[in-house]
DNA sequence: CCATTTCATAACCAGATAGTTTCATAACTG
DNA sequence: CAGTTATGAAACTATCTGGTTATGAAATGG
């Protein structure tokens, strides 16, 4: 809940590198090469991201031989969709408000017409 | 859905003085000198914030005489939300797994005892 | 019409970011 | 032990960010 945490979470999920690197960790571990693969990039620039996922505590490390694998760490998404929870009502009140305005379209509409059948209806 | 929009959406968002802009417009509209108030910094700081908002589609501005009152625009949160909530089952299985450990552990209490009090519990 | 208010724009700067290539380290494998 | 694999680290570069000050423009209000 700490404004840091929320900035760096944040920050972290501000590129598509990143978030498909989370992605694939949604599915299970994986290792730094496994996680380069399918990147267009050298392997220094994927460390460099998951050093940013690291420091933001959404990806930890273990040991396994040579290699690192990376875990998903889905705390702090939690934390940044709580935040977002806020505004929930913010949003659902918008459609609510447009749900308003088009029941009163529908109310104008039915008002000034006969009997005709009801196309643009949604 | 886009990538761009959730680049630019977690990208404001990864900011606490945006984040606070956000939050004042939650209760209400609000102009640029009103916004920029609570702030110990430049106007044309809280400008470059507010375009940053913005470009994101997280504001709108009207026009009132020389003020350019600011509008809180809750869709592309509710994007980010949407995309966090793919990870809601990873984050509700984790405490699945530490529900599941605390109750391995209280098993094990439970059978190396007789019958003492329930210390420790939760 | 002149002064004031409100805001944006420009030019500049320091530090962060995202990428590169090159090199180093560590642990397996034969 | 020599070679290979997996990864980190360093140095460099270009661009983006977040702030500043100074200036300019639009609209109001006397």
């Amino acid at each position: 809940m700490a404004a840091d945490q929320l900035d760096a979470t944040f920050a972290a999920l501000a590129d598509p590198t990143r978030r498909a690197i989370l992605a694939r960790l949604a599915a299970g571990e994986a290792t730094v090469t496994e996680l380069a693969a399918p990147f267009e990039m050298s392997q220094p620039a994927i460390s460099k991201h998951l050093r940013v996922l690291e420091r933001a505590g959404l990806v930890t490390r273990t040991r396994d031989a040579q290699r690192r694998p990376c875990r998903l760490e889905a705390r702090p998404l939690q934390e940044a969709t709580a935040w977002l929870e806020n505004y929930r009502t913010y949003w659902e009140e918008s459609y609510q408000r447009l749900d308003g305005l088009l029941d009163e379209l529908r109310a104008v509409e039915e008002q000034s017409r006969g009997a005709e059948s009801d196309e643009g209806e949604r």
